[in-house]
DNA sequence: CGTAGTTACGTACACCGTACGTAGTGGGGT
DNA sequence: ACCCCACTACGTACGGTGTACGTAACTACG
């Protein structure tokens, strides 16, 4: 028989060889590695078992040797890339400081890999490095005198925020991928389309705002900065009320 | 030739009949209704061409005179329910409650509508709907004294927590449809796990944390007030500084 | 009254995840 | 020392996917 029964098991708790047979050409890590390289260079949708598989130049079948499923090949992918948070020896004791640094930890990391935002909407966060993240949150929201249960609840927020600006950003160039036009194209058509409808009168407070945002184009930079403040400042005890934010 | 050719174009835009040839047995509305039927039933994956062409009894093929690509259905049926929401007259005048009253129906539309959070991540939000929705959701910040281009972020966060609170709670159900396994074990094995991990003592933080929940049950209902409030309040100008949400 | 544009739909293609069978390899138990 | 069997590698095959294309019937317009 090839391969484990199909029981209930956490893939970080699956031993990657147990000894006995012939050494494995290659590793897991190898793996995960070539999926996201092809995810980085052609989108989430371009990792296959098949095109990972010739991306390290094996048979497709020998991956189901490293992975049981594809599924979890994205829950590694996760955990492999979230290796890339660099995390100092200790928090520097200014939770907001050390918070903020991770949003754009984060950020940048999303950039990086574009996929995980969608990704990580269906993996799962046990893995080894989302618990060592989640451990350096915890570390630096010791100085936060707030209950356990609000503090992650703040580290949730946190990840959620960066997720949607950067899913939201995206969203644009991702959609493109694949579409047998190209994204000017899109975006153009998107947007005559939308100046058509709100000409038409029905959105009088859209159109307003239209008409404004041109003169103020936004900052990208400076509003994920305000948006990071005024979510942890949300979470500040008003006895800390050091009001930080400005409007 | 049949189909029109391969040029960018908005679903939207494109009418659903031009007067020559037989009559369409079906609507497009009966497609968009059908896989949302089949979305609900049976989750998001469920739904495929086929599937939804059995559903309302016509060719496989047939589809394609009603939805140009699959992608496209992604996006009417978030439109479709999308218009589930009620929305009143009039905004009330208190921009809190009313963007509370929308934070609420939104999750209670992601709770009859589960693939709903998925989806809308791809979904690109100009929808007749999405703009009706828009349009409220502006008319209920006139009286919120805050840049245009702050009202749009305040909207994207509120919808983005709601999707990232949903999203987390089916998480675990999503997920475990199509396992080989059920919930029950997942869960089981996934909770030993982390048990496991937590024990080694290499993350005391965590530790803490999982030692003091269970003698707090978290209240689910309790902390999406909670959090709405504390996001609404972040984006309160100094001077509106009523200090709603305690700690 | 043609005819062009549409609807309906069967067939076909390329691709997907993965179950299964087979061959070869090498470590552990006897 | 030996042999057994768990393991690796991988080809084949199955049932699924989205959708391009061809064909036939139908209807509104020039």
């Amino acid at each position: 028989m090839a391969g484990r029964a199909a029981e209930p098991e956490v893939i970080w708790a699956r031993p990657e060889r147990t000894g006995r047979g012939p050494r494995p050409a290659y590793s897991r890590r190898d793996v995960v590695d070539a999926a996201v390289r092809i995810a980085d260079a052609d989108g989430i949708d371009a990792v296959s078992m098949r095109r990972v598989a010739a991306e390290i130049g094996c048979g497709t079948m020998s991956l189901y040797n490293y992975v049981p499923r594809k599924e979890d090949l994205y829950e590694l992918m996760v955990d492999a890339v979230s290796g890339e948070y660099e995390l100092p020896e200790e928090p520097s004791g200014d939770w907001r400081a050390d918070m903020t640094a991770i949003a754009y930890q984060s950020r940048a990391l999303m950039y990086r890999h574009p996929w995980l935002p969608r990704v990580m909407t269906t993996a799962y966060g046990l893995s080894p490095n989302a618990l060592r993240f989640l451990e350096w949150c915890l570390g630096c929201l010791t100085p936060l005198d707030v209950p356990a249960g609000l503090k992650m609840q703040l580290i949730a927020m946190v990840n959620g925020t960066v997720m949607a600006t950067v899913a939201n950003e995206q969203a644009v160039a991702e959609r493109a991928r694949g579409l047998p036009w190209s994204e000017a194209e899109e975006q153009a058509v998107r947007g005559a389309y939308l100046m058509g409808q709100v000409a038409s009168g029905r959105y009088p407070h859209l159109a307003g705002l239209l008409a404004e945002a041109p003169a103020a184009p936004v900052d990208a930079e400076e509003i994920f900065a305000m948006t990071i403040a005024r979510l942890l400042e949300s979470f500040a005890p008003p006895a800390e009320a050091a009001r930080v934010t400005g409007a």
